[in-house]
DNA sequence: CGCTTTTGACCGGCGC
DNA sequence: GCGCCGGTCAAAAGCG
């Protein structure tokens, strides 16, 4: 992605509430009325100027919600040009996920191969998405698989990741590759939604919890329909908190702990990008962007970077209400009723 | 009482 | 064919 377009990430965020939308001047809409003849009583004049504030906010509505589109997309896209930022500049970056989870003594051969695929591309399911094949499983259900790395203090125990949506724990193994245990999740917030989540600790790092879903969520995010009163599991544990949202296209970060967020990663754009280590964590980077390595590189850039980053969060209504709420939940923890 | 969590059993795939 | 392993099931327990 172009540099600026980071520029209107967060520039178009701080639209102006009066702003006319549209190119429809205001006067001219008062034209228009006056054109057709409307009496000008005074409560006439309320009466229409109600109906054309209505108009505008509609209108106004309308555009935010574009540009809340626009703004997911160039989030992801500066996303994913600070991973690549990062990853640049830690010397450390050289394994790959096989790598990471070659921490088994003996590997098996299909999860071997499960691994690469997930490198190179996808597993047989995703392998569609090449346009080079043209084998009629295009109809297959195609199992989008997103790995989410979540920092959690180090005295918490729980493998629960708090993403918003409601989650029932249906199993627990201990795998070869970690010593923790793996915990099994599913999505219960609809019937028909056949997500799966597994939780297990980080093998280098105990304190970052490894969340892997499966599937794609046919309903909307909880948090969306329900922004104040929290889920029942998501009440459970509010130790790691973020929020993602990998059925959409553009992958929603309500989180309130961004911090906690280390990476995101995707298979199913896995095509490209490589997965490298940056400080015994995976870090993903894309194959492009490498053009902008010059201006990237410069401490204006990264100031740049981390206000635009700031400005982005903090015009967000969803973020300052996810912010509010955390607030008052935190200094005002019997405000708000628990149950 | 209903929902969630726990946990041992079970199943199927894979390697030897 | 056997054993290992990851994933899932389901009954029991826990919890509000």
């Amino acid at each position: 992605m172009e540099f600026t377009s980071l520029v209107d990430t967060s520039l178009d965020l701080n639209f102006r509430p009066l702003r006319v939308p549209d190119g429809v001047p205001k006067q001219e809409v008062e034209s228009n009325f006056i054109g057709l003849g409307i009496d000008h009583t005074p409560v006439k004049d309320e009466a229409s100027d109600l109906l054309e504030e209505l108009n505008r906010v509609s209108a106004e509505n309308k555009k935010l919600t574009e540009m809340l589109t626009v703004m997911c997309q160039n989030y992801n896209a500066l996303r994913n040009q600070v991973t690549e930022y990062m990853s640049k500049h830690n010397t450390t970056a050289t394994t790959t996920s096989a790598d990471d989870h070659s921490a088994g003594s003996k590997k098996r051969k299909s999860e071997n191969n499960e691994i690469l695929k997930s490198i190179q591309g996808e597993s047989s399911s995703s392998d569609e998405d090449n346009s080079c094949t043209k084998k009629p499983r295009e109809e297959h259900i195609k199992t989008k698989t997103t790995r989410v790395y979540v920092r959690t203090e180090p005295s918490d125990t729980s493998l629960i990741v708090k993403d918003g949506y409601q989650w029932r724990k249906y199993g627990q193994k201990v795998t070869r590759d970690s010593p923790s245990p793996r915990a099994y999740f599913k999505c219960s917030f609809a019937p028909t939604c056949l997500v799966k989540k597994k939780v297990q600790r980080s093998v280098e790092d105990q304190s970052i919890l490894v969340a892997t879903y499966e599937g794609e969520h046919n309903h909307s995010h909880p948090s969306k329909m329900d922004a104040v009163t929290t889920s029942p599991s998501s009440r459970l544990n509010g130790k790691s908190t973020l929020g993602v949202t990998a059925s959409v296209p553009c992958q929603t970060l309500n989180s309130t702990e961004p911090k906690n967020m280390l990476q995101i990663e995707d298979k199913k754009v896995a095509s490209s990008t490589s997965t490298s280590t940056v400080g015994g964590h995976k870090r993903k980077s894309l194959s492009g962007g490498a053009d902008n390595n010059n201006h990237q590189n410069r401490p204006e850039f990264q100031h740049f970077l981390i206000e635009q980053m700031a400005t982005s969060l903090t015009k967000d209504p969803s973020f300052q209400a996810a912010l509010a709420a955390a607030i008052s939940g935190k200094f005002l923890p019997n405000n708000h009723t628990d149950k």
